[in-house]
RNA sequence: GCCGGCGUAGCUCAGUGGUAGAGCAGCCGAUUCGUAAUCGGCAGGCCAUCGGUUCAAAUCCGAUCGCCGGCUCCA
């Protein structure tokens, strides 16, 4: 048995060290600094914690907090003093898992009575001074029968049931934190002294694994940082968050409303998001024109029998309203347009001449969702999507798919939007009988998906038995000016709706033939891109689509007639503006047009008046000074046409 | 749908069993002003809705509707 065993550090030095040596020993030679912030280390490849004793010869490597794996371990750590504070505070709940999370980590855990907001300041409070006690998390194996018999004899009834599902081997991996002790692989930092900065978030229910029906657990969630510096840069990021919410913009900006007359989830759009839903319309219809599209509309109710041929009586009908009884007959409010589609599709017969044909219609659907899941306009119970159906010959499905990723990056783009990601969901080989449509067209369009994202350049994740029964599908998601990912796009094969509803076209040999079926969105709904655009934007819409464009300024009432004058040529000109002829200093008319997020204001005293000038100021640039009326108007319209980014 | 929090004037919020309050917004008046809030006055509420407890309910209890944070769901 060797004496020592070899090390190779990343810099590729190889250290020779006692058997049993730990990574943290050997770099508190190396590198003190280091010493201090690694949360973890990688040997050969796996995560392994700071004091777990070298045995064998390894390629030895430290992750910090920078590293993704090294703050995934450093949040775990934070969950487990979580977890500890609460069981020396409440030593009569129930623990549940207690994992990292993207931006934080959580605890679960099983109690009769709620966590009040006071409970959370006293856990707090139990979590610092664990934390300045820098409590060592130690690694403890135990034989599986004894950590069973641990668990029963403490109550801990959802940990016997992890322990069962999920123990490997005869040993278990338990990590101690002074008297706290948890089942868990880990690894983990050291000690609590390094959760320097962390703050409890909320507490909220969740089903114990997930699963309705199960038992409720009180899920406290939080976040941690290494630095007080990098917790408050957080922080600052949610408050940038809440005040992008389009939910506080909406109605501030009079965008749109909801009603608790009307019902949830049923958006008002009030005349100042109307306007900007109808440019974005407008400019999406002259797209769908350019691009050999044709406009539809389709019904809202039809009968409900159409829903049992396409399917989705049987399997969509949790979200669908409660059907309408007439007397001989009964009606169904639509959660989708597919059908109302292909019945225009099947209204006569189709050549492969007429292929691709590319009906596209803002239709607006109903579903019945949960009434826990709205939430502004990103989750609503009515809304247009911007839908279209594409029917075609499979040879020109390649083509087809291309066109649509690049309609749908330009759509994106157009507003606004430059990051983009995009998910290719494909089918599980071998399971044939889960799928509708032969492997063969399966295997064509995810061909053709795969293909148009690796000649467009679009990052992409394939993801392997991701598919839906239907068909294959790309989401293409984006990312907004804070860095949140959105899914927005989605462009999916449907060798399923072609089938029961026998469609077919007549080829060149004279015989009839199956099309095939492309689904596409590209905002999704529209109702739901807004909300996104708003926050996007945090309410400053580019001048293009500001529903106001230039307000006019006049200093005192002297000013007014001239004002209205410059309002009045403006708008004549095309271009949206208002004049605030109220009786207020100027600071205050000010203030009220950069809480509007107006674009411009054009202020107009008696210099202007004398010199047929404005004075502009910019919502994003403050005063530009003054400049004739002309020059603006131009300038104005250049950044119309251009659908310039900003102000 | 589930767990928890919440619902008072257009908005933001005080008011914990005994005569509904403030600021902003609105209206009226004064002021005529140079780049983020001028001053004064007036008006504005079935305290979400319905039911219960009580001599008495914004306040306590129940149901319903809606909102918020999560869970679940998201063809």
């Amino acid at each position: 048995m060797a004496e020592t065993i070899k090390v190779t550090l990343p810099e590729g030095q190889v250290e020779r060290v006692p058997r049993g040596t730990t990574p943290l020993e050997l770099l508190r030679r190396q590198n003190q600094r280091l010493a201090e912030q690694a949360v973890v280390a990688m040997s050969n490849g796996d995560l392994v914690d700071l004091t777990e004793p070298l045995l064998r010869d390894t390629a030895l490597r430290f992750l910090t907090t920078d590293d993704p794996e090294g703050m995934f371990v450093f949040r775990h750590s934070s969950a487990h003093l979580l977890a500890a504070a609460v069981l020396e505070l409440f030593p009569e709940v129930k623990l549940g898992v207690g994992p990292p999370t993207d931006n934080g980590f959580f605890y679960e855990f099983y109690r009769e009575q709620p966590f009040t907001p006071e409970d959370l300041a006293r856990i707090e409070r139990k979590m610092a001074e664990l934390r300045d006690a820098d409590v060592p998390n130690e690694r403890r194996w135990l034989p599986r029968a004894e950590a069973m018999k641990l668990y029963e004899q403490q109550g801990q009834k959802f940990k016997c049931e992890l322990v069962e599902e999920k123990a490997e081997g005869d040993q278990v991996s338990f990590y101690v934190t002074g008297k706290f002790i948890d089942f868990c692989r880990g690894p983990h930092i050291p000690s609590t002294g390094r959760i320097k900065a962390f703050k409890l978030l909320s507490v909220s229910g969740a089903y114990w694994k997930g699963v309705e029906g199960n038992p409720q657990m009180q899920r406290i969630y939080g976040t941690s940082f290494p630095s007080q510096a990098e917790l408050d840069d957080f922080l600052h990021r949610l408050e940038e968050a809440r005040r992008r919410d389009h939910r506080r913009l909406g109605p501030e900006l009079d965008l749109f409303s909801f009603q608790d007359e009307a019902g949830a989830g049923l958006v008002f759009w009030h005349p100042k998001g109307g306007l900007v839903r109808t440019l974005m319309e407008d400019w999406l219809r002259a797209e769908y024109l350019r691009r050999g599209y044709q406009m539809v509309y389709t019904p809202h109710v039809m009968r409900i029998d159409l829903w049992k041929t396409s399917g989705h009586l049987d399997y969509y009908r949790q979200n669908m309203f409660p059907p309408m009884e007439e007397e001989h007959l009964t009606y169904q409010l639509k959660p989708m347009n597919c059908p109302g589609h292909i019945l225009i599709y099947q209204s006569r017969l189709r050549s492969y001449r007429d292929l691709p044909l590319r009906l596209a219609e803002l239709g607006t659907v109903y579903r019945y969702e949960r009434g826990g899941v709205l939430h502004g306009l990103l989750r609503v119970r009515g809304f247009t999507v911007d839908d279209a159906h594409i029917f075609c010959t499979p040879e020109q499905v390649g083509e087809e798919i291309r066109l649509c990723v690049e309609f749908a990056l330009d759509a994106l783009r157009t507003f606004g939007f430059e990051r983009f990601e995009a998910e290719l969901s494909a089918y599980e080989p071998g399971h044939p009988e889960a799928y509708a449509g032969r492997v063969e067209d399966w295997e064509r369009a995810e061909g053709a998906l795969q293909r148009t994202l690796e000649q467009i350049g679009l990052p992409f994740k394939r993801m392997e038995g991701e598919a839906v029964f239907y068909g294959p599908k790309i989401d293409v998601k984006l990312i907004d000016a804070i860095g949140r990912p959105w899914q927005l796009s989605t462009i999916q094969f449907d060798f399923n709706l072609p089938e029961r509803f026998d469609l077919s076209y007549i080829a060149a040999d004279g015989a009839p033939h199956r099309p095939v079926m492309v689904h596409r969105a590209l905002w999704g709904s529209v109702e739901r891109f807004f909300g996104i655009l708003i926050e996007h934007y945090a309410g400053a819409f580019p001048v293009w689509l500001a529903p106001v464009q230039a307000v006019v300024l006049p200093i005192s009432e002297k000013n007014a007639a001239y004002a209205g004058q410059v309002a009045e040529r403006l708008r004549s000109a095309g271009f949206r503006v208002e004049l605030d002829a109220r009786n207020e200093k100027l600071q205050a008319k000010i203030r009220d047009a950069q809480l509007q997020k107006i674009p411009f204001m054009l202020v107009c005293g008696k210099k202007e008046e004398e010199a047929g000038t404005v004075s502009v100021r910019s919502r994003a640039k403050g005063d530009l000074g003054p400049r004739p009326l002309g020059d603006f108007e131009g300038e104005l319209r250049r950044l119309v046409e251009t659908r310039a980014a900003d102000a």
